[in-house]
RNA sequence: GGGCCUGUGGUCUAGUUGGUUAGGACGUCGCCCUCACACGGCGAAGAUCCCCGGUUCAAAUCCGGGCGGGCCCACCA
């Protein structure tokens, strides 16, 4: 039987160690069930411990996996962690102290990789362990495992061979902190006031105009000058020559409708290159290329005696320089918003590099297509990816000149420089250690290998096909493609969705999973997002060590996909309650069934009838809420309905054939017995996604005897039973609960103890008949009658009452 | 500048296929230790449902406009 008080801690412990040891949670690749796939979302485990909205979002999805397991699903719910890519290495750089330019790229990447695996050790036995997730953990994958790289390495060949993928030197968008180049979806606005500063060229002749610029370090690369060409300012100039200010070069006066003649001065200088803008009329006007900074952010030889310095530097001495020949006249504030690398905040440069490129812009119309395939919880969210798609100006770089990640299986011929790729049956590759089979189309054998590595997007996109062991088990894999559900955070529906969907529709013309389900942003208790800088994290592992596992599930269970959620411990405290009301309820409840065998009754009295009437209705709603996703709806239907209807009314009425069983027929106490039974092992399995320690306890404690399942979580999901439906017993139920609450009322506004007899009570209405001793037992009523009425105690039926004095 | 979401008692929110005495939780106040639970029960106070207009017999709910908050994207040389 239940103790009087419930011990989470020790509770939580041992059923975590019952699931792992019996293996609970295991895909069975044997069963006829359907499958129910979750691609997840594999974490950085580069945090030694995460905070509360890390631990929502794997919470929330673990719910689903539940709930889907108890619904008859073999769930595939395979753990996972993304080892790879920048912030692994910005990690190591940061923890060791050392960068790439001090250690071989080779020991470099191995203290990745054993930093990485000490702290997933942690991670899982911590975080997904510690908070009670049901994965099959034999089905973890990372995504620096050579069966991800082969993954990744063999979409490249794919599509290589398919013929979307390319290599070209193109101005790309680079980051100079980390020298390497970087995808659009990399990019991050930067909000910055700069200076606006008025700079006086030379035209031939005596003439002079101004132009305004925010890089005037970029001087040495301007190649032309623009005005729009109803500009009726500046149409003489067109054609016409200016000198760049302190370098010396002409350079010519062109009109462009692009041109805005109201900024600045309405002139404008063109650098290759300041901005997209300038490489857009670079291309369409064919301007001569001037490149005057470096990878590594500096100005180079083309800048004179401002080479070598950074670009802060030389703009301050460029304007200082100007300024001694007065050739700015003014100087003004602008708010302006740049694209900074997303991971140093670094502004991003446009430098002409060899890069590796996907096709995207080809597929814009298909990708949108594919995305309307995809049931998007919630619905609006399709919009931003088709917004996002729709607006995609460059195809995808995947090639990143960094140390750690997955090696492009490239070499190039020393001769002719054509690419050879790797073959598919010796990847993964990594080029500078494995040598290419066979020889140049040119004949030549000597090659060199490619140096740069993938962008971690290019692994990433491939999470379904590494999931779900696209090579390992092609077979499988074909079956099993798509998956069922992607959950996923908003912020990278640009990214991971994108390039996902993008992936499974080049590769497979399919799409990767059939509903994609964006995770709840969690917020501090004023509604501001939670950032080391602010100071306002809440940590899991401190609220695990203050409540409990299921506690903070409780609260998780709160969240509806797609809806920020700000934190508030108050909603710890009300979980609580909650496990504890749960935990007495069934203590009660159960101690009245000692040695029961459910039996269905030969006959159910109206109350009974009422609450199983209502329990199926809460079956099928909250069976809808969690399909579609909306485990805070459903959730709240559970608990308004466990703590309300069950305990505060059904349990009050019932207490008095239980304590009493004599006075009443058998059947009346067998049909109590049954429906408690039924309410009580429905509702714990209702629950049992959300907080499955306390579910699992009870259900081991009392119902495991006469139950065939042996843990709640594979215990089948209640179904709606049409047979229980009674509209009509709802009704009268509803009305008992009516009178039985204005009677409280009036006790309570006269300061009565419920305790405290009634001698006569007299309803006004027939319809409470069929549950006339019910109300007449919980209420404590000597004499109950249906009969005229005087008093006015409810505001649905005249109810008279005499006290007893 | 474009797109999307959002605005309900002190706080967090449910309700938005139009019709409810606008529901709940936390907080406040009063009463009640009724043999599961005082980490409980009963009850009370507290809401111009952001504002203005429109459609309608009827709007928190639909439409238009405005204001506020949030997110995503684009951007100014």
């Amino acid at each position: 039987m239940l103790k009087k008080t419930y011990d989470f801690r020790k509770s939580e412990n041992k059923w975590q160690k019952f699931w792992e040891r019996e293996r609970i949670f295991r895909f069975d690749p044997k069963s006829k069930k359907p499958v129910f796939s979750i691609d997840v979302p594999p974490p950085y485990a580069s945090a030694g411990h995460l905070h509360i909205g890390h631990a929502l979002h794997y919470t929330q999805f673990e719910i689903i996996a539940r709930f889907r397991r108890m619904s008859g699903f073999n769930v595939y719910f395979a753990p996972c962690f993304d080892n790879n890519g920048l912030p692994t290495e910005k990690y190591v750089e940061e923890k060791f102290g050392i960068d790439k330019t001090t250690t071989t790229k080779h020991e470099f990447r191995k203290l990745c990789l054993k930093e990485s695996k000490r702290v997933e050790k942690v991670y899982s036995d911590n975080v997904f362990k510690g908070l009670g997730h049901s994965y099959d953990w034999s089905l973890l994958y990372t995504t620096i495992d050579p069966e991800s790289q082969k993954v990744s390495q063999m979409s490249f060949l794919d599509l290589w061979k398919k013929g979307f993928v390319y290599r070209s030197e193109e101005p790309t968008l680079w980051c100079t902190k980390h020298q390497t180049a970087l995808a659009q979806a990399e990019i991050e606005d930067l909000k910055r006031t700069t200076v606006l500063d008025h700079i006086i060229f030379d035209l031939e002749g005596k003439k002079r105009i101004e132009i305004a610029t925010t890089r005037p370090e970029l001087l040495p690369a301007c190649v032309a000058i623009f005005v729009h060409p109803e500009d009726e300012r500046y149409r003489n100039l067109v054609g016409k020559k200016a000198k760049v200010p302190i370098f010396g070069h002409e350079v010519e006066i062109m009109e462009d409708k692009k041109v805005d003649p109201d900024f600045g001065t309405g002139i404008v200088m063109v650098c290759t290159f300041g901005d997209t803008a300038d490489i857009e009329w670079w291309k369409t006007h064919k301007l001569p290329l001037k490149i005057c900074v470096t990878k590594d952010g500096k100005l180079n030889e083309l800048a004179g005696k401002y080479a070598g310095k950074d670009l802060t530097e030389a703009r301050k001495e460029i304007i200082n320089d100007l300024e001694k020949e007065g050739r700015v006249t003014r100087k003004e504030n602008l708010e302006q918003t740049v694209g900074a690398c997303w991971r140093c905040q670094t502004p991003i440069e446009f430098l002409p590099t060899k890069q590796w490129f996907i096709k995207t812009l080809d597929f814009k119309k298909e990708l949108i297509k594919q995305g309307r395939k995809i049931r998007w919880f919630p619905k609006f969210y399709q919009k931003r990816y088709e917004d996002w798609t729709r607006n995609l100006a460059w195809d995808w770089c995947i090639s990143r000149q960094r140390f750690y990640g997955v090696p492009i299986p490239v070499w190039y011929c020393k001769k002719c420089g054509k690419p050879k790729l790797a073959e598919e049956k010796d990847i993964p590759v990594d080029p500078e250690v494995d040598r290419p089979k066979g020889k140049c189309e040119c004949g030549f054998s000597e090659f060199i290998p490619e140096e740069d590595v993938f962008d971690t997007w290019m692994t990433s996109s491939m999470s379904p096909e590494i999931a779900m062991r696209w090579l390992e088990k092609p077979r499988d894999f074909e079956n099993r493609f798509p998956m069922s559900m992607r959950p996923q955070s908003h912020d990278i529906i640009r990214t991971w969705a994108f390039y996902t969907i993008l992936k499974a529709y080049l590769h497979f013309r399919k799409i990767p999973w059939k509903d994609i389900a964006i995770g709840t942003y969690v917020l501090d208790s004023k509604g501001r997002g939670m950032h080391k800088s602010k100071g306002n994290i809440v940590w899991t592992e401190d609220l695990l060590e203050k409540y409990s596992v299921d506690v903070v599930r409780y609260w998780v269970g709160t969240a509806t996909f797609g809806e920020d959620l700000p934190y508030q411990e108050k909603d710890l405290v009300t979980g609580q309650r909650f496990l504890t009301k749960l935990w007495n309820a069934s203590r009660f409840t159960l101690s009245n069934l000692k040695g029961y065998r459910p039996k269905k009754p030969r006959k159910l009295t109206e109350i009974d009838k009422w609450i199983l009437s209502k329990l199926n209705d809460l079956v099928k709603k909250t069976t809808k809420d969690f399909e579609e996703y909306m485990t805070g709806s459903a959730k709240t239907k559970v608990e308004q309905f466990f703590w309300h209807t069950f305990c505060d009314h059904y349990l009050e009425i019932v207490k008095d054939r239980l304590y009493n069983q004599s006075s009443y027929e058998k059947w009346e106490a067998d049909s109590a017995k049954f429906t408690l039974y039924r309410v009580l092992l429905s509702i714990l399995k209702l629950l049992a996604p959300v907080t499955p320690h306390v579910t699992e306890e009870i259900y081991q404690l009392y119902f495991r005897k006469n139950e065939r399942s042996k843990s709640i979580h594979v215990s089948d999901w209640p179904r709606f039973d049409s047979s229980l439906v009674d509209r009509n017993a709802e009704k009268v139920g509803d009305i008992a609960v009516d009178v039985i609450a204005s009677i409280r009322k009036f006790k309570s506004e006269n300061s009565i103890s419920l305790a405290e007899p009634l001698r006569y009570v007299t309803i006004d209405s027939n319809r409470v008949k069929p549950v006339l001793k019910d109300i007449q037992k919980t209420m404590r009523i000597e004499n109950i009658r249906i009969g005229r009425a005087k008093g006015k105690v409810s505001e649905i039926f005249k109810i008279e009452l005499e006290i007893r004095k």
